[in-house]
DNA sequence: CTGTTAGCGCATTCAG
DNA sequence: CTGAATGCGCTAACAG
């Protein structure tokens, strides 16, 4: 385990001038650099990143706080978040903090019903700045992430006071609607909002413009259809509408995994689609072509890359000095419908 | 930022004191242990972990090396490998490195075709021990890893030398074809092996039981068809075969997310599937019930969990202390045939 | 441009 | 069971 002293001794400078060239600092000759870079190599010298954290008081190391990790949409985040942190030499510390009640994996063990609130402990004098993934965070929560002072960057929704990056869920929400409502569709229901509260912000949001279309053209919005987000969930949802008959023309989901259970359930059981009903989805999941599912696009690794972009640049050396608090910059990335052949025109149906 | 002294200073006891009845270290009297604890809970103390790393020279920490991370046997071995360390008080580094050449996240940016080579320097002095998913990994890479000198375990695949956890390829991809022989097919062909060195090693193994379920049948083994192990690469094969007009009676797939392309591509040619050609995956995809597709399952999440124990235990304070470095244990998980319609009898064809 | 000097905040001896 | 003293390996002033 070689140690600066020892590069400082083979190469006959100070420790100190080691660090210096070393971390690549202007201050140092570049013969003297070169040495040192050779010694350090020669002899396997790897700096102690829990040495220069404690003399520096930075960990190089970004926090990741996510619902989940095997979701699409989070996994994309997270290997967009690596990759970018890793160019810059920065460690991700993950952390996943289950939304609400879930099974853990592993053989079946479930976690409380309601979630254990976020700790800022696993994150505090261990990162330098951290980005949450669309975790519903109630506002004690939001006070503790804020309470660590340092960078913090939100993705997948909106917070208010929050840095953050995402898309227009609203307008996405009106937009799915308004493709059915233009194809004569007026029994067009929304699939995916839970209604308790602290519960993810998106597929609400999304709800929100689905209301607003069906507003606008007049027409009654129904109640959302309460289904959380995943196939299982879809699958789920259709088999009580055809259990209770009351199956309507149109489904806004509200993500592409729920969309793709609906998809395949109102297949199975017979139901032509889109002849009898039309279905249109959110993501524009890898998933979602083999299924002819329209939805509307949204850029996953764009918004996670942006996201660790701002990170970087609160974190170079300088910024935030002059007292500069960054403004909550908020950002939202263009989605666009993806037509496929899940939707179409409304039927005159038999009454 | 409350430290360890004032702890000692609010509870009137030595920083020594407080660092032992916070650590849970037997040798505190329990009313003293509750008064610290008190103390430092009012006073918001969180232990810093670059301190603690450096003073005791272990980091609470394990890396977890990966090839991807949105893939989804890899997605869900790291929720499961991250939700178990942290019940454990562990931290996960997550390190992606890229298999071989191919496109990062995010706005088309590609790497090198060759990997570069794994540096031990990611993980040094940084983790405590290292899990690795399924990393083709060259000998000289094997040989930096296990000068770390900690724990080292290998998932999804088999290392000389190194313990492992992860199933019985060759057995599964014997059981895969010789389900298919069973359906009284003869012309079995493989997809999925890319024959490069330094490859996957789990497709191979699959490809090597199919070679040796076809020999005991007294068949000719084809040359593997070579693919990724994507939905796109099953496409872009099947589409392969037909423009050759070479399409086989069977087909083994290396895994299910490669068997859903394929049998996708098929269908949309109209090529009728079980009647035309019979198709079997492996892994057990989230998505494979959706296209029927009948494969052998394997648990992922059981295989994360069954390193971290081991690493867990490795960590135990005491484990490897008399010199007793733990033989290279390997276990093989129980895989399972899952009969779905996307296999069926082998048809006489029109000659 | 480089060396000297102090800590950073804890875990761990070793005494009691 | 507890306290005092030591140093983990580095970075950050401050001098030169």
């Amino acid at each position: 385990m070689a140690s600066i002293e020892d590069v400082a001794r083979a190469t006959g400078v100070s420790t100190a001038t080691v660090s210096r060239a070393l971390r690549g600092l202007a201050s140092v000759a570049e013969p003297t650099r070169a040495r040192v870079q050779l010694a350090a190599q020669s002899l396997g010298y790897v700096p102690s990143a829990a040495a220069a954290s404690l003399a520096s008081g930075r960990t190089k190391a970004v926090g990741l706080l996510t619902p989940h990790v095997s979701r699409w949409f989070f996994a994309v985040c997270i290997e967009t978040v690596e990759a970018v942190l890793r160019t810059h030499g920065y460690d991700v510390l993950l952390v996943q903090l289950p939304p609400g009640g879930r099974t853990t994996p592993g053989p079946s063990r479930t976690l409380p019903p309601s979630r254990p609130m976020l700790s800022a402990d696993l994150l505090r004098k261990r990162v330098d700045a951290t980005i949450v993934l669309t975790l519903p965070l109630v506002p004690e929560e939001l006070t503790v992430l804020q309470a660590l002072g340092h960078e913090l960057v939100y993705v997948g929704g909106t917070v208010p006071g929050l840095r953050s990056v995402g898309i227009d869920d609203v307008a996405v929400g009106r937009s799915a609607t308004e493709h059915l409502l233009g194809l004569g569709h007026t029994d067009v229901a929304y699939v995916g909002a839970s209604l308790s509260p602290g519960d993810w912000a998106p597929p609400q949001e999304r709800y929100r413009g689905y209301r607003q279309a069906m507003t606008a053209a007049g027409l009654e919005p129904g109640e959302a259809l309460v289904a959380d987000l995943t196939v299982a969930d879809g699958r789920r949802t259709v088999r009580e509408l055809l259990r209770r008959g009351t199956l309507p023309g149109a489904l806004v989901c509200a993500c592409d995994e729920l969309a793709i259970g609906v998809l395949h359930e109102l297949r199975q059981a017979g139901v032509d689609v889109p002849g009898q009903v039309s279905v249109i989805g959110v993501d524009d999941h890898p998933h979602a072509e083999l299924h002819d599912l329209t939805t509307i696009s949204q850029p996953v690794a764009e918004q996670a890359e942006t996201a660790t972009r701002w990170v970087m640049e609160g974190l170079r050396p300088g910024a935030r000095a002059g007292g500069t608090e960054p403004a909550p910059r908020s950002e939202r990335m263009p989605t666009r419908l993806v037509l496929r052949r899940s939707t179409g025109p409304a039927q005159a149906r038999a009454t």
